[in-house]
DNA sequence: CCGAATCCTATGAGATACTG
DNA sequence: CAGTATCTCATAGGATTCGG
């Protein structure tokens, strides 16, 4: 049956190559920051630590359940700290550590490249969509 | 009736902060990167142009759906060029336009944080497990 | 060989309500 | 105030099949 084990086949490879990109560091990386809120927490913390409300109000649209959920695994990457202060209403905050602190250059690249090329980007895509329109 | 008034305003908030988002360059630039073909695709493009079957053979994970998917967004950002040719087997090659190329150094930096600091991150994790785990 | 269309499932993410 | 748990729904993405 040449069906089945060509799927098989294909089934594998997927795997393998799967592996593979789990190994990939910047693979990984790219999945962390591609997070919708990773990069918006992090520069909220760019200039200085945050209670959690304040970062619930600073980011107007997330969820709390997202904030959350973006910061524990920032927390466990080791990009920001958590502090705990038990005082009678608890309160938390959040502060990128010396990593999360070097992660804002990589970012800043970025950003740098979205400002200078972004307006190109949308100009390809309008002259795409005319195209399309026309057929 | 407050509940519903709180609620909508909740809602308002959220989109105006999705707008707010939608119109930010970084943003944009940083949907499309996090798209989990894109990076792939673009590096695979890096040292030339290649037909449509080389990359679906040489991305071995990805379908052939998502291929056709991310290739045809790259070209509407104008990131990537398509030429077809013809022949009786119709062949189709992409390349980098001189925008996608320009692309391969943020790309390339965050390459080097994730190679130099991943190892951290790592770290961090199994730390951070460790804790969990005798709680 | 390249790609479009259809179908189906797993995941992501918001709303809500409850705990310490 | 900070965080957890549950429910629900939209969508991303893979398999498959058909067309040029």
């Amino acid at each position: 049956m040449p069906t089945r084990s060509a799927a098989q086949r294909r089934q594998l490879e997927r795997e393998a190559f799967d592996a593979y990109l789990a190994e990939c560091p910047s693979r990984k990386l790219l999945d962390r920051i591609s997070d919708k809120w990773v990069t918006l927490v992090i520069c909220a913390l760019a200039d200085g630590p945050r209670r959690f409300s304040e970062l619930a109000r600073h980011l107007a649209g997330v969820s709390q359940k997202m904030l959350t959920q973006t910061l524990r695994t920032l927390e466990r990457d080791g990009l920001v700290t958590r502090t705990v202060t038990a005082s009678v209403p608890v309160r938390v905050d959040y502060a990128l550590s010396e990593l999360g602190e070097s992660l804002l250059t990589p970012i800043h690249h970025m950003k740098e490249w979205a400002e200078a090329h972004m307006a190109e980007v949308a100009r390809a895509q309008q002259g795409y969509d005319e195209q399309s329109a026309t057929a």
